[in-house]
DNA sequence: GCCAACGTTGGC
DNA sequence: GCCAACGTTGGC
């Protein structure tokens, strides 16, 4: 099973968020970069997830979530409402992708970006490399098993 | 609030 | 296809 990470700003959407939707899933939708969608695309149902919080007072991976429906027409794109609106986008040809996600757990604490950075063995993780902006990425088995195992 | 890095748009 | 201008991301 495929291991990744997602990026998210928790007043958006955040493991609270999980922690209160009491098992639901929620759909990770809203995601309007090219290389993200080609990552979401690739989630299959039972895939995990850690959660990270961006541009908040806490950065770090807060929690792990699973994927529980695979890639779907994201419905926000055909919403002339919705913030994630796109035009150019038809419900024959959608451009975007959205998957379900729900709570796997709550970390027992938060693992700061500074911690990330500190840790020995994840310098593949895209997320650390310079400049990246990627919201959705994959996560090595091995890297997975670095953060995890010191999350405790 | 600042600013570096990045992605997208659009004129040519 | 090139590339400057612009908008966005996201840590600090």
């Amino acid at each position: 099973m495929a291991k990744w990470l997602v990026k998210s700003e928790p007043s958006e959407c955040g493991i609270e968020d999980f922690v209160q939707s009491a098992g639901q899933s929620i759909p990770w939708d809203g995601v309007r970069n090219y290389q993200a969608r080609n990552f979401l695309a690739q989630m299959s149902e039972g895939d995990d997830v850690f959660l990270y919080h961006s541009s908040c007072a806490q950065i770090g991976i807060a929690g792990i979530v699973t994927v529980v429906n695979g890639a779907y027409p994201d419905p926000t794109q055909f919403q002339p409402d919705s913030p994630y609106f796109d035009p150019k986008s038809t419900p024959e040809k959608p451009r975007w992708q959205a998957v379900d996600l729900a709570l796997v757990r709550k970390l027992p604490r938060l693992i700061p970006l500074k911690e990330l950075k500190s840790l020995p063995g994840l310098e593949e993780l895209a997320l650390l490399r310079k400049g990246s902006r990627l919201s959705v990425m994959p996560v090595g088995e091995k890297e997975w098993h670095i953060i995890q195992g010191h999350a405790g």
